[in-house]
DNA sequence: CGGCCGTGCTGAGGTTACCTCAACATGAGG
DNA sequence: CCTCATGTTGAGGTAACCTCAGCACGGCCG
């Protein structure tokens, strides 16, 4: 009947298998680029915004700027981003994306819009955007 | 005019800013009773089928065996379930919630529908409807 | 100018929730 | 009884977070 065995009914648990699903997904199709979600999740950002610093890029990605810190290093080891001192603030440093990065990051857009996050695909367009709407309440505030 | 300042407008990228929030949130609803997301969860599958093998945990979770493995140890560690040798196969064990561990289920049962998942509770009751049935979707196959 | 507090980043170390691989005991069939 | 499958767990690993403390620098105040 229910398709998911630990289904207990409630919107949290269906929402968590989602979220494992989700993941195991893009886990697989990141795979062949070497880099993890969270770290392509902070190389979008780079390329949206285009040079940040540390503190900023964990602000956009909401978590703890140590934790950001990790993630730079982490793309910075594959080259797809590089530190440079602030001109305008000798503490400070800012992240930019190399152009390794650039093309790694238009690469996976191109995948992802291919394969229209394949999770999601089972969904019109239609419940799409109400699932947008949805989440989008749910996240905000 | 978007509140998530990571929202790159995908579904994924707003669906993982509430899975963080629904993360963080849930971790500190259950702080007051020792016990994590996951611990609670193989709980509550354990009190809805009283008594099952460390594998099959495994499966209505969707987790390796060795992971539940680690979960009931940490149940067991708090006293909430015991693990005893299943009588009919010498090789398996039968794990089952204490008294403690009923309890507790219960207790943390109530908390919540109480607060009715605070990050959900900003939703109405029909859009709570839709986007179950629309995780639902996701979930299943 | 010199002292002081705040800011920006990162080192050290910890946690949670997963995983795989291999060992070990037991069950079941030929 | 020998072999193969099954159930559980030890060992060890990874990703993505966290906090706390330290260091370097900036900005202000007297």
């Amino acid at each position: 009947m229910h398709g998911a065995p630990e289904d207990d009914g409630s919107l949290a648990g269906v929402f968590w298998l989602v979220a494992r699903r989700l993941r195991h997904q893009s886990r697989e199709a990141l795979a062949p680029y070497g880099v993890s979600l969270s770290q392509l999740r902070a190389l979008e950002v780079l390329l949206r915004h285009g040079g940040l610093r540390p503190g900023e890029l964990a602000e956009h990605l909401r978590i703890a700027p140590r934790t950001a810190t990790e993630v730079v290093d982490a793309l910075a080891d594959r080259g797809l981003v590089e530190r440079r001192p602030d001109p305008a603030d000798r503490r400070a440093t800012r992240v930019s994306a190399t152009a390794a990065g650039q093309e790694l990051g238009e690469a996976v857009r191109a995948t992802r819009a291919a394969e229209a996050d394949r999770v999601f695909a089972r969904l019109d367009d239609a419940d799409r955007a109400e699932l947008y709407r949805l989440l989008h309440l749910l996240a905000d505030g």
